[in-house]
DNA sequence: ACTCCACATGGGAGCGCTCCCAGCCTGCTC
DNA sequence: GAGCAGGCTGGGAGCGCTCCCATGTGGAGT
């Protein structure tokens, strides 16, 4: 009746105590019987077991991990516009990976965004009082602050991406990336190698080290080619299936004789491919094309597009196991992974 | 060195106590002076927020919790498939509400998901640990126990979309949801008003109130015209494009004089939109459509599309205060509150 | 029969925080 | 100049849990 506490519903909701109470145990037998149960009777086991069915218990997680120190959870920190964000069937993939480790791992992972400058701040407040054990962030733009200061803070962090400058050295801090550079340069090679010499890229973002990675890596293939590397041969995209049809068109103003196009990610490939066509060009007679990504599900985007394939799930698996790996103190066998592409040749070249 | 939660970095994460002895106050007086400030002296106020500075203090969040009862973040669950969480932007949209309206309120938003049964059990089990003060679910299917369950645990749940059943009889859950029906019918409505008389319907899923609400809805209306509700007439769909697509195929093909549209929600016109013209129909002479949703930023979807605006932030918004509202234990004006929605023609009719 | 040890148990300590309350010291009123 | 109200303060209690350790208990080994 006093207790402020018991807004919820009427009665106090039952803790330990009295889970030990009503099986005739104490706090600690019934704390051993209901985590593991070493060193518990059969019988004590049983009693409290249904004790804590009877009441209805449900131990409170916020007094866990107080006295463990940690809370069983990690948190995906997206800093990204949740128009992107849900958008983009990247950060789903690598959701769908992160989460696959962890529900077999017994950690609950919680989505949380961060995306205005003001929610960084909070979310930097808010993570520094370690409701989570450790963050895994994707989609890091220019010299993001964030995940430097997380770390910092003492909470393990992981990069969905590359990690430039100083951050590299943050010893809390660890990034699993594919191998951007080399991805695209393959997929650039292979439009060579189909007789293109005239091949444009619609890049991603160039605050984003991605971005900057595979127009790099088009940039030193290309830039060996007759032509070179036109300033205007590359056009910087964000990602959209709009800026990817944006982008053809712009390539094709500049380069009415374009024969090849890389596009930084699949789905800018999509838009590219539509504007291609409405331009009258055939794919890949006229204009070859080659996408980037390759994730599951989602032949739908582009049916029969060439594309450089990453891993994504592993990668988001990956991304798991490297921050349970620091959250447990274990050695990490290499700070920042690097994984390879593959090229998937289709229709599209 | 012998404190095994040192794995951090190195020395021992400052606490409350040690910024208290570093100002050369108590522990009582420096929580205060972090907190508000009532009852603490200009001087004892900047000594502690200079110590608290100096140490880099943060407080421990399950501290905090465990003795204010409530953890100051909410969660936002969703039980749909991450390909479709992540690929329609009704989602996004809510989330964009829910989560204005809590930044604006310092209450931290965390998502989760809870797509298999294992994770629903698993997410039941968590939420009953009380790590959140209250939680949001969209996208209910069937007769999901999940939120009822929430609920039963003293959890307070707001629904995103329509409750059915016993669980609208449970004090601690509450719901937003359009005016489905009525928005459908003013859809359908709208068409026959154009003088089209063939109407089908690509619905959304039939386990989902809201693909049965805005069915009937097309029913209540088409049942009255001379042809009928024939059932060849709707055909279910999942909110996708594809499968506005081939709903639209699967109309024709039973209906070639069919002359107007009504898709449950604005990806599957546009899937309706591209395979009206495949086909060969022009809309809107041939075949008039309407759609359901108009989701702020995505004209890019279906440019012109006449549609049913539901005013999607601002049920975010809602759900969001009205699980505040439940929070704190104020008393609800409408536990099941239906908003209006609004006809918005364009050029598909 | 006696020792010994492994298992089982209860209860104290303590995680870091906020609340409460008694006590203090001002400064003001009469 | 005594009395009193109010602002500040310190420290105890306690949130619900897990760990640790001292203390039982039984059965196996000699």
């Amino acid at each position: 009746m006093e207790d402020s506490r018991a807004a919820d519903g009427g009665r106090q909701r039952p803790t330990l105590e009295m889970v030990a109470a009503e099986a005739g145990v104490s706090r600690g037998t019934a704390s051993r019987a209901l985590n593991g149960g070493h060193n518990v009777s059969r019988r004590a086991m049983e009693a409290v077991q249904a004790a804590a069915a009877r009441l209805g218990y449900r131990p409170n997680l916020a007094a866990r991990s107080l006295v463990l120190g940690r809370s069983g959870s990690i948190g995906l920190v997206v800093s990204e516009s949740d128009e992107r964000l849900f958008s983009d069937p990247y950060f789903a993939t690598v959701a769908r990976g992160v989460h696959a480790e962890l529900m077999a791992h017994d950690v609950q992972l919680v989505l949380a965004l961060a995306q205005t400058p003001a929610e960084r701040e909070r979310m930097l407040r808010w993570s520094a009082g370690r409701p989570l054990d450790g963050v895994i962030i994707i989609s890091v733009h220019g010299a993001d602050p964030l995940p430097g200061a997380i770390a910092t803070e003492g909470v393990p962090v992981v990069i969905g991406g590359a990690v430039e400058g100083p951050d590299r050295d943050i010893p809390g801090l660890a990034s699993v990336d594919a191998d951007n550079l080399a991805g695209a340069r393959t997929a650039v090679e292979h439009l060579v190698a189909r007789g293109r010499t005239r091949i444009g890229h619609i890049s991603g973002p160039l605050d984003m080290v991605v971005g900057r990675d595979r127009l790099e890596g088009w940039r030193s293939v290309v830039s060996g080619l007759p032509g070179g590397a036109l300033p205007t041969l590359s056009v910087e995209g964000d990602f959209s299936e709009a800026s990817g049809a944006e982008g053809a068109r712009r390539l094709l103003a500049a380069h009415p004789d374009l024969d090849g196009v890389f596009t930084s990610n699949d789905v800018m490939a999509r838009g590219a491919l539509g504007a291609l066509q409405q331009a009258g060009r055939r794919v890949p007679q006229d204009v070859a094309v080659v996408g980037f990504d390759d994730l599951p599900g989602t032949e739908g985007i582009a049916p029969g597009l060439t594309t450089v394939r990453q891993p994504v799930i592993e990668m988001g698996r990956q991304m798991a196991r490297t921050l349970l790996t620091m959250i447990e103190g274990r050695p990490l066998a290499e700070r920042h992974a690097v994984v390879p592409t593959t090229l998937v040749v289709r229709e599209t070249t």
